[in-house]
DNA sequence: CATAAATTTGCAAGCGCTTGCAATAAGGAA
DNA sequence: TTCCTTATTGCAAGCGCTTGCAAATTTATG
């Protein structure tokens, strides 16, 4: 290219403009323990009136950390991922981290590729928030000691660090809550089969049934994919039972959406002839009309915590994959109401 | 670090196993032409077989291309946002380039501060989506040369790259859709001042009145902040006006949500009472009760565009710099109705 | 078949930074 | 004041890759 880029200010100019040598700006700038006090600030003026900014390939090509760390998500369209990413960023902005964003659009080879490129690349670690993990880049991400942190999603060999939240105890209250109500028949829209979550939610539905001495009617629990799409297919399903559920739980708020679409289409009301509750509490949840009765699980919380997890294990590499489960809450809001 | 990271498969390898040099490798991994086509498949294959992916840092420290944009956005927390991020993301994907995230939190010296950190580092390019640039520092992207799109937002000098949408317009349709329903008194919720697209909107909305001869009253006007939070104020102040306005026109589907929070806490219903009118169509305008009505602007072409341009422009460097307006369309939906 | 021209390839330098190790400066104890 | 520590600093190597330029190879031409 024959374009004049102007010359970066290097840590060699900062070296120069405070009369050391580059080894000692760059301990300097990396808050190295034994720098006489008096260099430093000379440096850190220097650099400053400089304008300097590291050059960050460089740095992590030297083997420093670089100060960036990587997410990788299925895609972006979707209220869910939106809220975890707001709290991974919170946290990151706080931590002075900058954030390298994959989206995988659910395709496995990319998954793979993308967490090869990465590992060898650029971020000090990474946060997956991926439905499906596949093992065998898990076991790679091990066998290689890289930082990495499971969000809302299980490993089965118990040797990842895992953030989530308590699914199964979620589930159970909110179709304790219906019960309660004097719900009988309640509709189950469930989510993708493999993810953790959904069997979660599910057992914890089951569970709250069996506690009220209900006999599960598998006919209740209609296939969906949270999405508001097939939600709407699952609840036409229910809809079209005898006698007609009374409630209708649906495994995320997006299958919530799609299930009061759905009731809504067959022109029944919202809750008076049929309530509905949701799962995840994403903020289109309170923007709905009537507003969605949920469980709360606290996303950008977890995104926090996922980052707070990624970032101690950057700090020290033998630490222990730990888990972290973070407690869900019932939002009682507009679409539920009591069956008599 | 005492962790013994397996040894990364370098350029070297590649060479060493496909019998070349390792800046003949360089060169059929970048495409260069002068390269025999049988090397290039020794080459090729090499690097298959070893898995080799090419480490970036290295890459663009040394001066190639990362094959990395860099993203500006204020927060994260927001439909409008998501949605252009969501169209920039597909078309980067497609053309196999990867996502950095920078999230500035509305803190200006953070916007600088990033602006620099990039130029100098790892992107080929800089998308931009805040919604007030700083003419400081697109004064320095320009002076180096350096790639980048404006998104959503005007620029003065002319000089840059711009993906918007028919704002004016748009607003002029809504006003006019309104006015044809027979609606004379009319709120309109503005919003953040110096934004581009506030002015625009508010050009549109006066053009249409003006249209019909309808004298503008001013108290009809009331500021936002295109939140929900500032539109509920502004609703609050509208309604309060006497005679009420029989509608209102909310500069983005955020405010319109306030609004319509708003006007059913004054016991008020949309659109019997009164209508609502939005800007943008997000995608959770959709899933309101009522489904608002409002002007779509494409948000995820913009995205795809403004990548579009921007991959480009860092084709060719010395491209003039364009500027692409999208046209909106008036969505109708559930929240407007005639006034008799 | 020799030789110029065109096509391929290899070498070396260098991108900006970190870091082990050696060198120097500073501080104490003798 | 001298010598041994200890605190600081500087040097040089090297991270993995691109690229200008020269060398080597091939092809075309007379």
């Amino acid at each position: 290219m024959d374009i004049q880029r102007p010359k970066n200010i290097t840590i060699f100019d900062v070296a120069q403009a405070s009369g050391v040598s580059y080894s000692t700006v760059s301990r300097v700038l990396n808050g190295f323990a034994f720098v006489k006090e008096s260099t430093r600030l000379k440096v850190l003026e220097a650099a400053e009136t400089l304008g300097y900014v590291a050059n960050l390939q460089a740095r992590s090509l030297a083997g420093g950390k670089s100060r960036v760390i990587g997410l990788l998500v299925p895609q972006l369209d979707n209220g869910y991922i939106n809220e975890i990413c707001r709290g991974i960023d919170q946290e990151l902005v706080k931590a002075g981290y900058d954030l390298m964003l994959y989206t995988t659009h659910h395709e496995k080879d990319k998954e793979a590729k993308y967490v090869k490129a990465i590992t060898n690349g650029l971020t000090d670690g990474l946060l997956l928030l991926v439905p499906l993990v596949q093992a065998s880049y898990l076991a790679m991400l091990r066998s290689q000691n890289y930082p990495y942190v499971l969000i809302d999603q299980g490993d089965i060999t118990g040797e990842s660090s895992i953030v989530d939240a308590t699914n199964r105890q979620g589930a159970y209250d909110a179709t304790r809550y219906l019960l309660e109500l004097g719900h009988r028949r309640i509709g189950f829209i469930a989510g993708i089969k493999e993810v953790n979550s959904t069997k979660e939610r599910l057992e914890g539905f089951k569970a709250a049934l069996q506690e009220y001495g209900l006999l599960l009617d598998e006919t209740l629990i209609a296939q969906g994919f949270f999405d508001a799409e097939s939600a709407i297919q699952a609840t036409n399903l229910l809809l079209g039972l005898e006698p007609r559920p009374t409630a209708i739980f649906a495994s995320n708020d997006l299958s919530a959406f799609g299930a009061m679409e759905a009731i809504r289409k067959a022109n029944l009301r919202i809750p008076e002839d049929i309530s509905v509750i949701g799962f995840d509490d994403i903020p289109q949840a309170s923007i709905t009309y009537p507003k969605l009765t949920t469980v709360r699980q606290p996303l950008d919380q977890m995104g926090r915590v996922a980052v707070k997890l990624l970032l101690e294990q950057i700090q020290n590499p033998d630490l222990e994959p730990r888990r972290v489960t973070l407690a869900t809450q019932l939002v009682v809001r507009d679409s539920v109401r009591a069956f008599s």
